[in-house]
This record gives C-alpha cells, sequence and structure tokens, in this order.
RNA sequence: GCCCCCAUCGUCUAGUGGUCUAGGACGCCGCCCUUUCAAGGCGGUAACACGGGUUCGAACCCCGUUGGGGGUACCA
C-alpha cells in the first residue's frame, strides 16, 4: 500500500475554448491538492488529432495561469513523468496494449458498427445495446479473412464477468451490474490510443491517488476499473487505483448543461466582461461546495484551508450570473486600492481608451478616477463606461442620447446657465469650491432640488446619468472643459 | 429499452434523527440615505417533490413513485 501524498490531476483535452465546468473542476482539485499539501499535475489529453487544436492547448495554459492555479507537473513545468501531453506518450499506450493484447486481456475487434447493429436487430434486441462482444471468439482464421479484405481491428478490453463497484468520495457506493457494459474500445483501428486506454494508464503511471472529475464521467468509472485491473494483472503500477470523486454538474439557464458552444459557457467570456480571478473563482467555488453555514465571501487561501472532499454536494448546480456579478464586485470592492488602480488602467488599455503606453497625466488621471469608482462597480468592464468621459476629447466627447433625452434639453438651461457662471468665477477649481459654489448658487439661491439641479451637470459633463461622483470628476477633467461640454450641453440638441 | 447519478426558497446552499414554526447568500419587493436609474443601510417575499415505512421523534435512515440529468462512440 502506498503511503505517498496525495496526487491529483487535472486533465482536459484541448477542444474548444475553456469552459466554466472545466475551470470548476480545475479548482477543486488543486484545491484539494494544496489543502492536502499534495501534488497538482496538469496532463493534456490529446489523443484525438482530429479534434484537438494548439490554440485550445495554450488557451488552457493562459487560463490556468490568469486564475493562479498554479501546477506543479506538466506542460512547460517538466516533472518526474514528462512528458505532459499525451500525444507525445504514444510509444508508451503502444507498449501497454501490446501488452494487454498478448495477455488476452485485450482483443482485436473487425466488427463495423453496421454490422454491431445488424446482429442486434437480427437477434431482435434494441441497437442501443451497443457493442455485443462478438469477436470475443473469433478464431485465428476468422481474422486472417477480415485482415485480407483489408479491414483493420480495433483492440477492446475484455470486461470482467463480476460487478464493479466503486466508492466514490462525492456519492458513496455505486454498483455497476457486471454484463452492463460491453466491451470497449481502447485503440482504434488506424492504432491511435483513445482515451479509455490513456487515461487510467497515464493516472496508473503518473501514481495518481484521487481522480475528482465531472459528473458526465461517472458512467465511464466502471471501464477504467477495468482497464486497472487488467494493468495490475500485466504488471503496470503498484497494484493501488486512485479514489474517485464525481463532481456535480455545472448547468447553464433552464435546466440545460452548460453546453460548450454557448458563450456563456466559456471562461475566456468572463475575463472579457471583467471579472476578477478572485471573484470568479470565489463563485465558482460555490458550485458544489461552500465554506460555512453563512459565508459566501472568502479568498482562495482561505477555501484552501478548509476544502474538504466530503463536503462537495451531489446535485447539479446552476450558473447564476448576477450572484457571480455580486460576488465578484464585493471582490473588487476588497481589492487594496493600488491593486485596483493598476487593473483600472490595464483595463483601460485593454480597451482601447488609453493607448498601450499611457502619458503620465493620463495614468494619473486614470488612477485618480479609479478612486472614484472601485465602489461602483461589479465588473472591469464597466471601468471604461465609467470613466471614459475624462480621456475623450472634447470634440470627440458625446453625450448618452437616453440620458441626454432625460436631463437636458430647455428645462435644464437655468440650472446650466446658472453653474457656468459660478464655475468662471471660481478663484480656484478644486472638488471642494465647486461643490460650494454649485450648492449655494444651485440649491440655496434657485432653491431646486438637487437632482433637478445635478442630473443635466452630470449629463454635461460625463455624458451619462450614472457617472463617478459629480465634483470630483468636474475636478479630474478639468476647468476649461468642464466649462465647454457644459455650453455644448446648453445647446443640445443643437451642438 | 438497459445501466448510472440527482432531488431544501426562483438560483447557489446550511442542515448528517430532537436546538428547524428550516439558517445564509444572490435575485426580487419596500423603506432609508443620497450629488447619480450607482453604491450603502434596514426590512420583507420565498423551500424540505410525492407516497409508504423505520423510530418516542424524520429535511435528515430505508423502499417506491414522479421529475430532471448522464451513459449506452474507433469523443473526452
Amino acid at each position: 500500500m502506498r503511503t505517498s501524498a496525495v496526487r491529483v490531476r487535472f486533465c482536459p483535452s484541448p477542444t474548444g475554448n475553456p469552459h466554466v465546468g472545466l475551470v470548476r473542476t480545475a479548482l477543486f482539485n488543486w484545491a484539494f491538492a494544496r489543502h492536502h499539501g499534495g501534488t497538482f499535475v496538469f496532463r493534456i489529453e490529446d489523443t484525438d488529432s482530429a479534434r484537438d487544436s494548439q490554440d485550445s492547448y495554450e488557451a488552457l495554459l493562459d487560463t490556468l495561469r490568469w486564475l493562479g492555479l498554479n501546477w506543479d507537473e506538466g506542460p512547460e513545468v517538466g516533472g518526474p513523468h514528462e512528458p505532459y501531453r499525451q500525444s507525445q506518450r504514444l510509444e508508451i499506450y503502444h507498449d501497454v496494449a501490446q501488452r494487454l493484447l498478448a495477455a488476452g486481456l485485450a482483443y482485436e475487434s473487425f466488427s463495423t458498427p453496421e454490422e454491431v447493429e445488424e446482429r442486434r436487430k437480427a437477434n431482435g434486441q434494441d441497437p442501443k445495446l451497443g457493442y455485443d462482444n462478438f469477436d470475443r471468439t473469433l478464431t485465428n482464421e476468422d481474422k486472417e479473412q477480415f485482415r485480407s479484405q483489408g479491414r483493420n481491428p480495433v483492440l477492446r478490453l475484455m470486461m470482467p464477468t463480476e460487478d464493479i463497484t466503486v466508492d466514490d468520495l462525492v456519492r458513496g457506493e455505486i454498483r455497476f451490474p457486471h454484463g452492463s457494459i460491453p466491451d470497449f474500445v481502447i485503440v482504434r483501428g488506424n492504432g491511435e490510443p483513445l482515451y479509455t486506454l490513456v487515461n487510467p494508464v497515464d493516472d496508473i503511471l503518473m501514481q495518481i491517488t484521487h481522480v475528482l472529475r465531472g459528473e458526465d464521467l461517472l458512467s465511464s468509472t466502471p471501464r477504467q476499473v477495468a482497464m486497472y485491473k487488467a494493468l495490475e494483472a500485466i504488471g503496470i503500477g503498484d497494484g493501488v487505483q486512485p479514489t474517485f470523486g464525481h463532481l456535480p454538474y455545472v448547468m447553464g439557464q433552464g435546466n440545460k448543461k452548460l453546453s460548450k458552444r454557448d458563450p456563456e459557457s466559456s471562461i475566456g467570456f468572463y475575463r472579457e466582461q471583467g471579472f476578477i480571478p478572485e471573484g470568479l473563482l470565489n463563485y465558482l467555488s460555490l458550485l458544489g461546495w461552500s465554506l460555512s453555514e453563512d459565508e459566501d465571501i472568502f479568498s482562495l487561501d482561505e477555501m484552501v484551508k478548509a476544502f474538504e472532499i466530503s463536503r462537495v454536494n451531489a446535485n447539479p448546480a446552476r450558473f447564476d450570473l448576477k450572484k457571480a456579478e455580486a460576488i465578484n464586485s464585493t471582490h473588487i470592492r476588497q481589492l487594496a486600492p493600488a491593486d485596483f488602480q493598476q487593473r483600472t488602467v490595464d483595463r483601460l488599455i485593454h480597451d482601447g481608451i488609453l493607448p498601450a503606453s499611457p502619458s503620465r497625466e493620463q495614468d494619473e488621471c486614470a488612477r485618480s478616477a479609479a478612486l472614484l469608482i472601485q465602489e461602483r462597480i461589479g465588473l472591469l468592464s464597466e471601468v471604461g463606461s465609467m470613466v471614459g468621459f475624462l480621456f475623450v476629447s472634447d470634440a470627440e466627447f458625446d453625450f448618452d442620447a437616453g440620458s441626454a433625452k432625460k436631463a437636458l434639453g430647455e428645462p435644464s438651461h437655468a440650472v446650466l446657465d446658472a453653474a457656468m457662471q459660478a464655475i468662471e468665477a471660481l478663484p480656484d477649481f478644486t472638488t471642494a469650491s465647486i461643490e460650494d459654489a454649485l450648492r449655494s448658487v444651485l440649491l440655496e439661491k434657485m432653491e431646486l432640488k438637487p437632482k433637478t439641479a445635478f442630473a443635466p451637470l452630470r449629463v454635461a459633463v460625463t455624458g451619462q446619468l450614472v457617472s463617478p461622483p459629480l465634483f470630483e470628476s468636474m475636478e479630474l477633467l478639468g476647468r476649461s472643459s468642464v466649462l465647454h461640454r457644459i455650453s455644448r450641453a446648453r445647446n443640445f440638441p443643437d451642438q
């Protein structure tokens, strides 16, 4: 019995965009490894040349790095079981397959899917029953016959005759009756190994102790266990099998599984939306797990400390964008101001609002503005619309149509005129002096309600009804721009 | 068809036989605050799928029903 520490793996196949279910799985594996002081192995299961892509591979690494889910062994990091891309381990699988064949645990199968279906129908059975183990009893003559027809056999593993039970960390004992699962393909006709072979082989070779994966793989578990036994029989591994834990599905809206094709299933979508890793990870951790009775907001460190696989839920979870955003906004607020300032600048550059190398003035202005909006946004994508007015010339500046319609026009003229006069007369142009002057003129002298007084000014200066605090915004913008924009607002809609 | 998984507020969940007339969060609704249709504060709405057992006692244990999901690939 091996007594070594926990070794878990995250082993996606590089097809398409990394999606939220995948990342949740990565997170739980990572947290489990960290909690137990174990090893987090990252392995790429790229044995389907028709579907795998380099882009997807790179997106996978990029996503994990962005989230901070660092791996101890894997691509670009290395480790004692290199290589970690299965496409580079083909000789290993070929060798194992040959040994299984030689040991009589696997056999060559020439049946086409069509032939299997025919036989099922001919026997009055439902073709959905799948493969019928027909080729188990093929004689050498039969095989020669097929070969002479130019057929290339697949390799199938023989399923054992007894029931297979799995003690699942999340679901308890699960029993699969014998005979309910046909012999399955482990090597394609063209010689390429399949997941059914390479996944268990690598788990054994890499001495994985715990397999934490999505519920979608639950039904392939008995095949996996059968493979472990076969591998043990031919002397691969030390006879210790990994323990399974099947994590619940992450569903989309309604009752459907979050499909890879839905844009909102892609992690890239959330990143682009302006989720920060802290917030997204916190939300994802809540899909099937919880820290305590009444805490929803916590750090990765806190999660690692508390993460117990036995406390993972078995029931599927729906991804709720609203809650995800709410949690993200809390994390944004918890960021140290300097940290948030940097992320604001980065985001403005990313959005093309600031140039790749902002001037000193732009940088300082953005950092000042950041302090005004940290508590007002839930997503980084809102940064641009909140402070964009500061980085556009007066000529290019424009009013948001809806906001202008509501706040500008005839009734606002008196306010705008009075404000302009007051601002022009100011000896110095600071938040405090602006506020004093405007309040005294608009609220006290003209006896306007704050809303009536400040809404037009807000739209005039920032272009929108929702903005950073007004007086601070004015100071940041500078007097001449403020006056220019108010006068344009005064002439709205004829600018 | 067969096999497997799942079942607490709209959603994510707490709850592992009595402290549950079921707790928290998001959402939603209302009120307050206010320079903003933002943020913040306060309050409210809302759930143990159903039926049988077991037990002095069941959201918690067992069985069944219903409902949902997955598998039954030369995908992973």
